[in-house]
RNA sequence: CGCGGGAUGGAGCAGUUUGGUAGCUCGUCGGGCUCAUAACCCGAAGGUCGUUGGUUCAAAUCCAUCUCCCGCAA
């Protein structure tokens, strides 16, 4: 058997080092991002699927654009890919070489959220659950027909990190169960209703700031979805802050939306178009991430109540 | 040299413009009040003000240098 994996982010680290575990002789390649020049100082930096592909000795390929520069990966004669967040759509040449296809480990349950950011839209639209798939490519971004389903509770405790880290095990638990018979040939394979196909793009700049005009639960839930990285954002006195974490509260004051209504132990509270809010974990312009309440412990309740967020 | 922010007792901040041996909120420790407390009162410990050098009678503060941290952009 041999197997060619295709990933890069942190996500796809766990899903490989399952793989590993049990089928290290059989994985012949891993493909993954072109290295980029990340962080302040544009540093090379090695994708993390590469990271972990490299200290296996296991041949690692990353083609700046996989639809022109496939040879390598055909000349690895490959008789199953598994893909898992690759970044890149992949050519019909390449879905056509595997004799048992081309699979794909995705995080969400499908057809719903299709595309990049399938965990962080599961939390920001506040659905109670999702879960992951693993599915046969085509070519079109996530269309295959699916071979296997499996779910999980979305919990108000979740946030990106800690769902990215449960759908990671989740998924490599999955596939590892799903393999044998994908080996043999005697997996399910059923195809994507199309009228319930829904998408979840990757997220863009603007989406990251908190509009405290919305319900107290959506911004909880955008908070949550974009924690730790990138974190959501609300603007005080000209400045950026990051907001890490909060409560949603359905106690209403007088003021308007993002005005710092209260300021308690826990932290800041802020009114929402139907409530109230309560930030508990943030990070100013220029500092660290720090406590809500260590932050008014240094500039003072008194100069931040009555402030507007943005 | 991509742009900008920051470094002061355990945490978060003020003080830097107009040099004169450090202050606030909280935490910690001790004591008190209380049926009790995360509440309140009294007291204490804890800082060579990121590094190195310079100017000066005197530097957290002015000048130079270096290090580290953070956001954006890629």
């Amino acid at each position: 058997m041999r197997i060619v994996f295709m990933g890069t982010p942190r996500f796809a680290v766990t899903v490989l080092q399952g793989l590993i575990d049990q089928y290290q002789d059989s994985i012949v390649g891993v493909v993954s991002q072109p290295d980029k020049y990340v962080g302040r100082h544009h540093v090379l930096t090695n994708t993390p699927v590469k990271e972990l592909a490299l200290r296996y000795q296991i041949p690692v390929f990353q083609p700046q654009k996989i639809r022109e520069d496939y040879q390598d990966i055909l000349d690895l004669k490959p008789d199953l890919i598994i893909t898992c967040a690759y970044g890149q759509i992949i050519p019909k040449v390449i879905l056509d070489a595997p004799i048992l296809g081309c699979i794909n480990v995705h995080a969400s349950l499908l057809p719903k959220l299709r595309g990049g950011a399938p965990i962080h839209k599961a939390l920001i639209e506040g659905y109670s659950k999702t879960g992951v798939t693993i599915m046969y490519m085509d070519v079109k971004m996530d269309n295959g027909d699916m071979i296997a389903k499996r779910e999980i509770p979305i919990l108000d405790s979740d946030n990106l990190e800690s769902l990215e880290e449960k759908l990671s095990v989740l998924g490599t638990d999955l596939l590892l169960e799903t393999l044998p018979s994908i080996f043999d040939g005697t997996n399910p394979r059923t195809p994507q209703k199309e009228e319930e196909v829904t998408f979840a793009y990757n997220i863009q700049r603007e989406e990251e700031h908190i509009d405290f005009s919305k319900s107290s639960r959506e911004i909880f839930n955008l908070i949550r979805g974009l924690c730790p990285v990138p974190g959501a954002n609300a603007t005080l006195d000209q400045n950026e802050m990051k907001i890490y974490d909060s409560i949603p509260d359905t106690k209403t004051y007088s003021g308007q939306c993002g005005e710092i209504v209260e300021v308690t132990s826990k932290g800041i509270v802020v009114k929402t178009g139907d409530g109230s809010i309560l930030l508990t974990k943030i990070k100013p312009f220029g500092k660290k991430s720090m406590d809500a309440s260590s932050y008014v412990n240094g500039v003072g309740a008194k100069t931040l109540i009555g402030k507007v967020f943005q």
